[in-house]
DNA sequence: TATTGTTATACTCTATAACTATA
DNA sequence: TATAGTTATAGAGTATAACAATA
């Protein structure tokens, strides 16, 4: 849950002067930016920080120790510990001891993080939607067949 | 400066199940966070965070007071007053007083600044540029033209 | 010994509210 | 009174190092 409102203006351009022609570093900086924006705008309106909707995301499909959550994450095992503890106390997920290793826990959902994983979910998808909407269908699928090349091309 | 070192894996598909077939809503958030793995990288490389990388490079074309930053970065001016005092004590920005407004202060890039600000710009071109390799020139001028179509059409 | 998780600690980043100084 | 900025305070989020409990 973040200090306060995230900025309602989701601050374009950071990095680079704005009155250049678009190139494409640019642009991928800006829509970046411009989705991160979507993202924290849609965790604000339940007073979730991206952070905290990434880990119900997580958590969706599957239950998780704190070591393979911060993997998902990006994040060290300490951090895990204050992060789920926060969400805890909201009653967002729950800790319950493994079966299979006394050190371990498992991390899951409880019914009202799941209510706000997927609501969370969907309005992102809603938001991103319309976001896209002067794509056109042609436009969208284009976009997202080039984007998938990139993201491939990267995981390697 | 961040605390620490970021994640080396910028941590992909977050939000959502990741062996869906990729729609245009999971393809700009996979890609939002590999563009901000990038930046964060990019920064952690010269000891920055996002923010602070994103206060040198709103600088870099012009001097600025601590209202008028807050409102490219979307902080409020308490926020600026510690981001802005971070960078002094490291030696990237300097306040001058403002000539014409007794309570207002200019902060504007020392050498060293300047210096950061651009490496750190060169550097995720080349960083993005890389990533977008697999597309060819065409794959590339296209994705761009989309992206500036979506741009503009959220920027109404 | 190695691994899982927590705790102690420190720092960045952020906001709200109250304040100072100037306009 | 209104505006520019700082300070006081509070809290999220992050990491490193040290620790406890279990494997």
């Amino acid at each position: 849950m973040p200090t306060a409102e995230p900025p309602p203006t989701p601050a374009e351009a950071p990095l680079l002067p704005d009155d250049a022609p678009l190139n494409t570093v640019d642009a991928l900086v800006q829509l970046s930016f411009l989705v991160q924006g979507v993202l924290s705008a849609t965790g604000a309106a339940h007073d979730l920080s991206v952070i905290q909707l990434r880990l119900l995301g997580v958590l969706r499909d599957r239950r998780a120790g704190m070591l393979e959550l911060g993997r998902h994450l990006g994040l060290d095992k300490s951090s895990m510990t204050g992060l789920v503890g926060r969400a805890e106390k909201r009653g967002l997920v729950r800790r319950s001891p493994s079966p299979h290793d006394g050190r371990a826990v498992l991390v899951s959902l409880t019914e009202e993080g799941h209510r706000l994983a997927q609501e969370g979910a969907e309005e992102i998808r809603r938001r991103l939607t319309e976001a896209t909407a002067h794509l056109g269908a042609e436009g969208r699928a284009e976009l997202t067949r080039l984007v998938g090349t990139l993201l491939r091309g990267v995981g390697d």
